[in-house]
DNA sequence: CATAATGATACTAATATGGTATCATTTAAA
DNA sequence: TTTAAATGATACCATATTAGTATCATTATG
């Protein structure tokens, strides 16, 4: 079980330097030099980083991208959900046919709860709280 | 994004009708008629559980299964990591290669918490609270 | 000894993950 | 105005995981 996958991963350390270096256009190239990450994926995952309308990106030399939300309003959850979908710790159906007792679906409100409280608490994480933490270290 | 797969899934609820049936065998089949689930698949999940000492199984006509351990020591952690192996929240390493900027890896550690809590909360539910709320309704 | 159960094991199909490759398009600068 | 450096769009590929199926061996009961 994982909660973040990799694209996810790479996607929140990537925005995390687009996000510090504000208005400066940042390339791929210059990322990956930086991150080590595999060139061509982390093309893919900003192109749908930029087609989300979480990146601006430029073309052409001297091209790249920069964000393009202020990075309060990045969470964690919003990347998770971009690459990974909908975050659900149980695809558990109350239905009857799945679960004909219907009272060991407790278990489906009890998933539900702790699932509520990841969510929050991912929410909570943000590039900007990320970037400050960072920067006081 | 899963944290419970189907596999655990129906072996939870398995378990809970096992566990309730107290000392009497049930079969797949038995199984399989109340739950709906495919009974193949379910054979080989109780084979799995019977291996791990979970459940205690007799061949042979009237064979079938039982529960091995009181089901206050059966927790959802103990099942999700026999069919989905250890909880993790996120692989993300703090290896220089991986993350050169360590600093961001504060993102691990914040993961690292809302994994312990995840995992204390599914510690807490065992088949027990699971059996026993589902009396009560 | 027939039958109904599990044990063991191998196989398969579909989906998700983690990428690569290629060509088109844009744009800055020589 | 050409060239080079960037992204855009798309298609492809390899591997792992998920969700099963199938088959034969073994065991116990009546």
């Amino acid at each position: 079980m994982k909660l973040i996958t990799r694209d996810t991963d790479y996607a929140i350390r990537a925005m995390c330097v687009i996000a510090k270096r504000k208005d400066k256009v940042v390339s791929v190239k210059d990322l990956t030099d930086y991150l080590k990450v595999p060139r061509p994926f982390l093309r893919k995952i900003l192109q749908i980083l930029n087609k989300r309308g979480l990146l601006k990106s430029y073309k052409g030399i001297g091209g790249g991208f920069t964000i393009a939300l202020s990075p309060k309003k990045i969470s964690l959850v919003k990347l998770i959900e971009v690459f990974q979908g909908p975050i659900r710790l149980s695809e558990h159906k109350l239905k009857k046919k799945i679960c004909p007792e219907a009272k060991i679906c407790l278990l489906k409100k009890r998933l539900d709860n702790i699932e509520k409280y990841v969510k929050a608490r991912l929410e909570a994480i943000t590039l900007e709280t990320l970037i400050e933490e960072a920067g006081r270290i």
